[in-house]
Order: structure tokens, then sequence, then C-alpha cells
DNA sequence: CTGAAAGCGCTTACAG
DNA sequence: CTGAAAGCGCTTACAG
């Protein structure tokens, strides 16, 4: 006796039609069977999980996309990997999307709009069953592309303004706000020459940027060259330059905040190295509160973003879109934590 | 006139099929042209080509998976996403397969090999074109399975001892000679006392403790109590603890080599903080180079390791592997730099 | 060098 | 609730 005459392709794999044939049913019936599909007689369920079981079948992927026009892929779309901020939302999103049974498909756009265009028409040439993508400053070929592809998305990290684009589906906080907020803070603390510090200068970074005008301008203290703008890469040793720079034109600056924590680490760094006492002489303050923040001399006060949790409630979204449901809302705030330490 | 009298399919898309047809050619003469594969009229190949151009044909990966048994997808497993140093390894990989056409399939194996085998298993069944994995150490599913899927397999960031599996093929440097060279450093600066510090002792960090063993024990100073080795994830604060826990019980140490910069790094900030005077009191040397060991007070002295090389070189490995050809040769050993900074 | 035909392994209207 | 049939869009022996 040969067992393979269960089975008697080439490839050895055990497929839907040996499913069927196995448990005397229809293959139309075992393929409903397996993916839930309600109307199935649940006791013909019963036998087609067991028989699929048993022989230890595993649906082919590639087949159900050609037949479906829908693969089990999700798409990301993140600008950097060498921003660890990136890093743990797409680990976040990727660990709950594989527990629904998705494969997570990066692109990384390196904050090029034409790129993250490229990338999604190649993503799309898959078939995703959904798109995760950063921010929600899309070129409009790439907004189209999205439209068009009907394939359901959800926006990380930022947040429309109220009024507009209430079917753009969205996870974050208000970035504008949460830059607002620690420059409250600081002004709070009694600070008055509060400057602004920001590489990369990416959409995010800008709203920060604003929320800082908008603070200062409220407390009448708002003085623009302050503003030190830096479009290359954020990095600790740019962070230590700025910090540099500043102290050495603006002597009279009582606290620096930086857009991103990688910066004021360095800047932290560069004045240990320079005898600039922190906070006493200029207090420094970051965002993101990533790594390592908390273990700097002094320990860095920092804006704490939720973006683990961004990813993956962004994720439980995007599953409840691809299971064709609508969730209750549209954007979901997860807010941000001003986390006071000792550099300030 | 209708346009769409060249593509009468529902979905909209353009098919072989309809390049096929425009061009005046059987569909398999498109497929093998497009192909580039050997032995077609290469004035058919450009009257296909400029049709396929013309419409804008782009085929289906789905139905040349299915129709083929092998998808355009490669897979790659890593152990964490929290580790930079892995970041590293996947972005230049994912570039460089990206560049070749190939979409990345990434897996994070927790550094559990049970996890790892399970990711594999899902992996495969997008039948990849290549395999990317990092170290030599899966359990004997895991080795079955890469065997029998036949799938071209290149293991990274580390290589085997000579003399056994010479048909693994490789990318990366010896751990073990990394670990030795930075512990000679040490000592040929006349440090006597030099402890191993390490965490996660995954088998890498292992053959680093071994690389340390060896040094000392030829230089007649091994001392077994100066291992110190925590099975915790590694962190910036970890180091920390563990240089304290160092200081106190061990005041005669001269010199801690740990087993990766983050560890390091916390050392150095724990030193700051507690007033411990590196390198006079002891030295700190880390390992891989990280993201702001140069930024460091003092600047650390680490071994840097070519990890975004090695995701590039392994890569293009692959890509000659999945070509059909042999690569010349099945082990690359990209080597390690010393590098001395202030702290030691 | 080229084509007709079968087949990859599923899903999904369409009937019943 | 179930099945027969067509079809998803390619590739690949097999002939010629």
């Amino acid at each position: 006796m040969n067992i393979s005459i269960k089975n008697n392709r080439a490839s050895g794999r055990v497929t839907l039609a040996d499913v069927a044939r196995t448990a005397g049913v229809s293959p139309s019936t075992v393929s409903r069977a397996l993916r839930g599909e309600r109307s199935v007689d649940p006791a013909l369920i019963q036998r087609v999980v067991t028989v699929s079981d048993k022989l230890g079948y595993v649906p082919d992927p590639a087949a159900r996309a050609l037949a479906s026009q829908r693969s089990n892929h999700v798409a990301i779309l993140i600008p950097l990997l060498s921003n660890t901020l990136f890093v743990d939302l797409l680990d976040a999103a990727q660990k709950t999307l594989r527990a629904a049974g998705y494969q997570t498909l990066m692109g990384v756009t390196h904050y090029d709009s034409s790129e993250e265009e490229q990338l999604l028409r190649e993503q799309l040439l898959h078939r995703p069953a959904g798109l995760l993508i950063t921010g929600l400053d899309q070129n409009t070929a790439t907004q189209k592309l999205i439209t068009r592809s009907q394939v359901p998305c959800v926006h990380l990290m930022d947040l429309p303004d109220p009024g507009h684009t209430e079917h753009t589906y969205c996870v974050g906080f208000k970035q504008i706000q949460a830059g607002a907020a620690m420059t409250n803070m600081l002004l709070n603390q009694g600070r008055k020459r509060v400057a602004f510090a920001a590489a990369q200068l990416d959409p995010r970074v800008m709203q920060r940027l604003y929320g800082w005008r908008s603070a200062l301008r409220e407390a009448q203290l708002y003085d623009p060259t302050l503003e030190w703008l830096n479009p290359a890469p954020s990095s600790l040793a740019l962070g230590g330059v700025l910090f540099e720079q500043i102290m050495k034109q603006k002597p009279a600056v009582d606290a620096i905040f930086f857009c991103n924590d990688d910066l004021a680490q360095g800047a932290l760094l560069a004045a240990l190295r320079l005898g600039i006492s922190v906070p006493r002489q200029v207090a420094v303050a970051g965002f993101n509160d990533l790594t390592g923040s908390d273990q700097m001399l002094p320990a860095l006060t920092t804006v704490r973003t939720p973006r683990a949790q961004i990813g993956q409630v962004a994720a439980e979204m995007l599953l409840t879109l691809m299971h064709g449901e609508t969730p209750p809302h549209a954007q979901v705030n997860l807010g941000f934590d001003i986390i006071e330490r000792q550099s300030t």
C-alpha cells in the first residue's frame, strides 16, 4: 500500500483537492469551510477541518492570491530604518499582523515621496490585503494609487486637522500639541528664552515646530532667531553640533527643545565635553523618549510617544477594515506624555 | 474606437495575453522574451518589450509564483528588531534585494529557535526564491526545512569552523577572533585584570567569550571569576548595572570588555554618575560600534563590525545562487576593525 | 526558435 | 447549504 494514493501530485504538496477527496465533499465546500464562510453545515466544517489537519493541509498563498485577487500581505511604508521610532512601529505592527495570519511587506521611503510612490506601486502588485503608511503627507499620485487600489489603509503617527479628511483612517497623536506642551512645560519652569532645534524637517517635525511657536507667541516670548532648523538627518553627532552652535551664537538661551531624542542626547554629551551645566545654565529637552534617554547624565526630559502602541492599534484597525467592518473611530488619538527628568 | 478592445477583462489589468495579442505572438513567447530566456529571436524580444511597455504590462507575482512554484520573495530571519545591529543587516540586504526585483519577507525570531522554525515554515509557504538567516545555530528541524525546500540560503554574521560545513554559504567574520583581538589589545595596553561582561548570551556572544578566554589563557591571565554573564536582553541600563556590580565586587579589575556597545555605553554613563574615571581607573571596551559610541564621554573603544556590508554581500551571494550560479567562495570573511578611542 | 495545451491550487459567481 | 465549472494570469514540458 502506498500512502501517496491520497496525493498523486509531483510536488508532494497536499492540496485542497486532496482534502476534498478524502473528506468526500467538493473543493468548493472545503474552501468555504476552511475560510470560515457562513452557511456551511457545521458538521461538514468539522469533518473538513479534521481531514485537513490530518493530511497537514496548508493553503497555498499564491493560488489564493491569484484566485481571490487579494493576498495575505500587508504593506507597511516607513521613512527610515535607522530611526528606532519607525522600527518600533514596524515591530509592533508586524507582531499584531502576523498573529492574525498576515505577512508584512516593508518599504523604506527615505522621506522621499516619489520613492514612496514607487514602493507602493511595487507593493500593490502583490495585491496586499491592507496598507499601513507613515504620516499624512503623501503626494497626489500616491493618494490616487491608494484610493484606486481599494486597499484598506491606515496612516500612522499623525492626525489630520479636524474638519478635513474624515474618511482618512489614522492612529497617532497631535504633533503640534506635543510641541506646544513641552514648550509650555519649559515656560512654566521659568525659562524665558527657549530655542527649538530640529533636523530632518519632515512634516511631523514641522508640526512640533508650529506647536513651539504658538506656545511662545501666546507667552509673548516668540523669537524667530531661536529656530535652528537643519534639513540633515537627525543624529547624536548633529545634536552636539547644534548645541555648540546655539550656545555660542545665542548665549542667553536658557532652554533648548530638540525635535528628537538623538539630537538631545548628543547635546547632553556635548555639554559634558564643553563643561556646560545642564540644566543650571541651560535646560535640554527631547522628543520621543528613545532608548538611553533615561540613562543620560543628566537624564533627559522628553515627550514619550506611544509608537509601539500606535503600531499595534493601527494594525488592529486595519484588521477590522480588512474584515470589511467599520472601526468605531476613523481617527484614534493615543496622546503623549511629558517625562520630566533631570535635564530641565 | 474604444481603447479597451485591447483588454476586455473586468479587472482592467493588462495581462500577458494582452501583450501577446497586440504583439502578434504566442503567450509562451511573451513569457520567454520578458524573462530574458535565451533562445528567443532578438527581433521578437524587441517587439514584445516595446508592446509590453506601451501597454504598461506588469507581470502578476501571484500568477508567476503559482505557475513557476517560485515567488520573488526573499525571506530574512533576524533575532530582534530592537538591536540596531540586525536592523542594519536588514536594511542593507533589503536595499540590495529590492534593486534586483525581490521583495523582502522579514521574520523576527526573538532568539527562539522554535519560533525561528515556525517563522520559516510560514515563509516557505510563499515559496521564497532565497533565504537569509542570522547565525549558524539553527535547530535540526529548521535545517531540514531549509534543505528540503531547496531554497538557496545564506547565513549571516558568523563563519563556521574550518573543516565543517563547506556547503554552508555564509558571510560574516570570526566572532571568536574579534573577541580575542580586543582582549589582546587591552593586554597590550598593559591591562592585567580584564573582565568580560555579557548579556543575551546568544551563540555569537559566546564565541566572543571564547575569544576573550583564549587570549587571557595565552597571557596566563585567565580568571574565571571575571566572567559576568547575564542572559537578560542587552541594554544601556543593564550595562550600567553590570558595571556597578563589577566595580563593587571586583575592585581590582582594570578593564571591562562588554560584548555589545549598548552595555558599554551604559557602563560609561554609570561611570560618570559614580565618579569612576575611565580609562584611568578602569578601561571600558565594547563591540559593534553602534550609533553614539563615538559620541560618548570618553568616546568608546570598540570593535567595528561590517554589518551593513555583510547584509549587502550576503544578498549579492544569494542573488548569484538564485540565478543558479555558484559563488566563487561559499564563505566570505569580511573581518572587523578595532577602533581605539578614549575609553581604553 | 515558437506555439498549443495543460497545469499551478485556489475562489467564486451561478445554479440548484 | 452544496457542487460543477470557469477562471485568476502566468510557466513549462512537449512537439515541431
